[in-house]
Order: C-alpha cells, then structure tokens, then sequence
DNA sequence: TAAATTCTCAAGGAAATCTAAAGAAAAACG
DNA sequence: CGTTTTTCTTTAGATTTCCTTGAGAATTTA
C-alpha cells in the first residue's frame, strides 16, 4: 500500500513517516504544495494524507486535482483545529475522513484502514450504509431508493455519523466537528437536537429505521442494529 | 479532572500547578522520575504533562509505562526547546501531543482541553477480561457474548474497575474518580452500593462470574478467581 | 430588495437515570 | 453470643438529559 503525505510541518512529517513505515507502508513526502502536486499527476497512490494548510497553495485544489484524474485514491484530511472550513468542505469535495491535529498515531493508522476498507469495493463516491446511500459528489442521499433532501447542516451531519457508524459521538464532539471552535462558549449544545430530529424524521418519512441511537448521557450513535 | 505534573524545574512547576488549579484541575505533583514513576503506577490521571528530561531518568520510560497500564491517559511532553528527537520519539509512543519550552499557560490550557476531547477518540479500543469486553468506540459491553446495557455510571465504573483489575479500589478513590468535583462534600459514600448492585446483577443476568470481589474494610477489587 | 430557506435559541414536557434513605443482611470484634 | 460496624438491597423522589415545537435571526436565492 502506498502513501503520500502531504505535510509543511517538519517534525509531524517525520513523525507520521517513521510509525507508517514500519506499519509497512511505503510511504512518500511532500512538504509543500508544489511537490505535492507533481507526486499526485505522475503516481499513483492508495491513501493520501493532505495537510490543507500548506505555505505555498490550497490542499482543496489537490483534492480537486485528484478527482479530475478519476483514482480510486482514498483522501485523509490532516487539519488544524480551528479550521472548520477545510474539514467541510474537504468532504464535501470528496475526502473521504478527517482527523484533527494533534492526533494519535494510532488513530491515524486506524483511519487509513476504514478507508482502504471503503475503497476496495467501490471507486465510486458513495458510502452506504444499510438503506441509506450517500453520493459526496452530488451531496445527495437515499434512503430505500427514495431521494431525501437534507439541507447542509443536515447533510455534514448524517455524513459525520455515518463515517463514524458504531460509534459513540457526544454532543461535544459533534459541535467540535460541525460547528467552529468558539463553539465551546456556548451554553448548551441543544440547537443539535433539532437537526438530529430534522434527520430522524426525514430518515423515517423514507421509511428508514432509526439509525440515529440516543445513548443517554453518553451522546448518539449511527448503527443498524 | 486529575493533572499528573511531571517537571524538575521547581518554579515551572510552582506555576504551572498554580494556573490549573485555578481552572479547576485537581493536580499532583512529581518532581523527578522515581516520583512520578510511583504515583503512575498508583493513580490514574485523566492527563500527564510530562518532562523528559529529568534528572534521575528518561521520561520516555514513563510513556511505555502507562501505555503498559492501558489506561486512558493523556500525555503531553513539555520540552526544551530543540530537542527535536524527543518529540517525535514521544509522538511515536503514544504521547498525545507536545509542548516547547517557554509555552503561555493558556496555550497549555487549551492543548490539555484538546486532549482530553480528543481521548475519547483513539483506536478501536477493545478491552477484554475473561468473557467481558468493552468496547470504548461504541460503549457497548459484552457478558459470554450477550450484549448487556449499562447506564453511564454504570458502565463508568465498571470500566474503571477492569482498568485496574485485581487491584483493590477503595469507596474513597471510586467516589474520587466517578464524581471529581467537589465530592468531598459528600457526607457518605452509600450511593456508590447501588451502582454496584446494579452491575453485579447485570453481569450475573448475562451468565457472567461474580467478578467485583468485595474486600470487607478495605473496598472492592475486580479479579477473576 | 424581497422572498424563501435554513439555522439558532428557548421553553415545556417527557423519559431515563441518579441519589438518598432506611431496613435487612453479613462480617468483625470483644 | 451480643454488639458494632460495614455492606447490601430496595424504592421513591430529585435531578439530569433528551425531545419537540415554534418563533425570530441569519443566510441564501430570486
């Protein structure tokens, strides 16, 4: 498995380099946009590691960059944490997930795994999940082969919860990923039950099953079961 | 929230004690390697700032030992400036992120806020002891292989006992770790027997082993035999 | 600029969980 | 053996958390 990561931090570069190498990866490095770019048009590479913020251009453009050339290429958003755009919009151009600096290594490689595991089957930009399918280049989902429109908020949402089925997100990390940082000044976190309702009901209107699993105190799940 | 302060610099310690306390972290101190290495093995803390470079041992040590622990702790290395090797070697082991000498108290304030959000997320945490396994990403729990429901405390409590298997936990030190804040004022710790109650009679439920052994006087350890 | 859509916030009520308290049971001790 | 201390079990009320709804704010579209 190959992977190319794309990194202006140094130290992070090296760091991410040496714990995938022996995890058996080959694994190249680019440092800025440029070289980044050149890797990109001239091999080909299962997994890539993007840092958006690079000195020298913007990371969306790789993503974009990397569509056009149509590779079933699996793409991992490196971000910083207050930059909320990227990660939106990095999925919404067709990342396939996100992590947040600073990271755990070993979440990182567990990360890259889910992805090699989503593009094996498909080269396609949707993930499904039960009935319900998710095309990220139209941003558009269906539920038992009927089209459901989600708004936006609805929409990054749903999308959050299904690349982390199975697990336990709180109403803390969903503000953290869907909402900017100052988001913690907050009061309470209740405006997210009305999106969360909005989802279940459209969900259900399609005659879904209820995915969206309240764990009281804990926060919610997307599951089948 | 429960701070280990590993640092051999006196004053730094001094201050950097003194800031988080005042943000409500209830923090101990160590101010070499035999110190801190004794309180690890002891405690358990929600994060370790940690020094590497102390005077009677390498601090990388201490990393593995937790690790060995497979205690959910967060570890953020404080280091001299330039010590490039020890970041990344910290990085490689587990550490969750790192911060360089001189740093502004409320850069640290934040990197431990991002950590303690972040530790919820790392790898697909299965924990095993006998026919019981947790599973951290979707705090579910299994009992001979049937799926048994656990409320928050529950659960809570019943994870901080496999993490410290065959250890025994006095009523003090749960109630410590259950309820950080201001649990002092607690006239008496009677509550927690409910919540034993209940997990000892969901695991029986499930067909499992009466596994949290009470040791009249002393507390309660989670054992197998 | 107006209209339509989407988002945020707040409040009342419902549901699940937690705590407190009290009597019963068990263990330790003289 | 009787007393004291500690632990167990149960239940009801208190508390926390969650859901639903609607109205106004903000944003996007026409």
């Amino acid at each position: 498995m190959k992977i190319l990561i794309v990194e202006d931090e140094h130290e992070l570069l090296i760091a991410v380099c040496n714990y995938l190498v022996r995890e058996k990866y080959i694994c190249t490095l680019a440092n800025n946009f440029k070289k980044a770019s050149e890797k990109i048009s001239i091999y080909e590479y299962d997994v890539i590691l993007l840092d958006i913020t690079l000195p020298d251009g913007n990371g969306i453009e790789l993503i974009q960059k990397i569509k056009k050339r149509n590779i079933n290429t699996g793409i991992i958003i490196i971000s910083a944490k207050n930059s909320l755009d990227d990660k939106i919009s990095g999925l919404d151009l067709g990342a396939d997930d996100y992590i947040t600096k600073p990271f755990q290594l070993s979440e990182l490689n567990s990360r890259i795994k889910a992805v090699l595991r989503r593009r094996k089957f498909d080269g396609t930009n949707i993930i499904e999940f039960n009935e319900i399918s998710v095309n990220t280049d139209s941003k558009s989902v269906m539920v038992n082969n009927n089209v459901v429109v989600f708004t936006k908020k609805e929409y990054d949402l749903l999308l959050y919860f299904i690349i982390n089925k199975n697990r336990v997100l709180t109403k803390e990390a969903i503000a953290e990923h869907l909402w900017d940082d100052n988001i913690e000044l907050a009061a309470s976190f209740d405006f997210i039950y009305t999106h969360l309702n909005n989802i279940r009901r459209k969900i259900n209107a399609a005659g879904g099953n209820d995915y969206i699993k309240t764990i009281y105190g804990m926060g919610y799940k997307f599951t089948g079961q």
